[in-house]
DNA sequence: TTACCTGCAAAGAGTTTGCAGGTAG
DNA sequence: CTACCTGCAAACTCTTTGCAGGTAA
């Protein structure tokens, strides 16, 4: 299961080299159906489990800071001890279960229109953002 | 303009000791009209330029925590390199201005309801929180 | 060849902790 | 008196950076 000319070519037309790291972070990164929340240390485990590859974490902090300027990447908006970055570059939502750490995604369209009734004289909207925090109900 | 005591009893009914320490960061944080958004260091900064208080780092780490586990402040979910706290603690939201790093308050009723579409089943919802990102427009 | 990339190790920044001495009740 | 609090310094965690060697085009 080696399709990673996908990966090479998106690389190449996002002006980054197509590197043996880049492409192998790729794998583990976007070979998947949903969406995908992570820390750059669960991309590290996880390049050492699923590929056996030991990239440095030089290399994974510049691949995935590349990435996210390149707009391949979204880092999320929420306080914690940890960076989290989301493979789900669209406008979206999230709910953040305090109980588990887990993020789960909510779709643009899952959350009704938001009626913004204050504004900013002399600013642009860049985003709009909800974070709905869940706990465990037992 | 020594009105501590409000602040003394408020630590009490908190089950908080009302040290020295404790009652000028009240001061600093609490008397004022509007709600104020800061970080640690800035805390620090305020309390030797506004008191000419010298309270160790450590000290205020912990105060400011036992606030917060107290409800007496609130943590802001946003992602920054510091952990921003918020003497407002009712349920509100915030815009966000990515030039200058500023976060202003938007009141509760000054966005409209927020319907969800989508559920988590046996997950309790603790709150919803809008975070509008903004910057100057010129 | 040249600009870009990798990876080691060291540095940085914010935050937390251990512990000895101090203070409120 | 005892439980709680303060503050120093050291430790920790995540992230960034300097730089020498390697690689894509």
């Amino acid at each position: 299961m080696k399709n990673n000319n996908k990966f090479i070519e998106k690389l190449r037309s996002l002006g980054l080299r197509p590197t043996e790291q880049r492409v192998k972070i790729c794998e583990v990164l976007f070979n998947r159906n949903d969406t995908f929340h992570f820390t750059i240390n669960d991309l590290v485990k996880l390049l050492e489990n699923k590929l056996n590859e030991k990239i440095s974490l030089a290399t994974v902090y510049n691949t995935i800071h590349a990435f996210k300027k390149k707009g391949y990447l979204k880092e999320i908006s929420i306080k914690s001890d940890k960076t989290y970055f989301d493979t789900n570059i669209s406008n979206h939502h999230h709910f953040f279960n305090e109980s588990t750490g887990e993020l789960i995604d909510i779709k643009y369209e899952e959350i009704g229109n938001i009626k913004l009734k204050k504004t900013l004289p002399g600013k642009k909207i860049k985003s709009v953002e909800v974070l709905v925090k869940v706990a465990n109900s037992n």
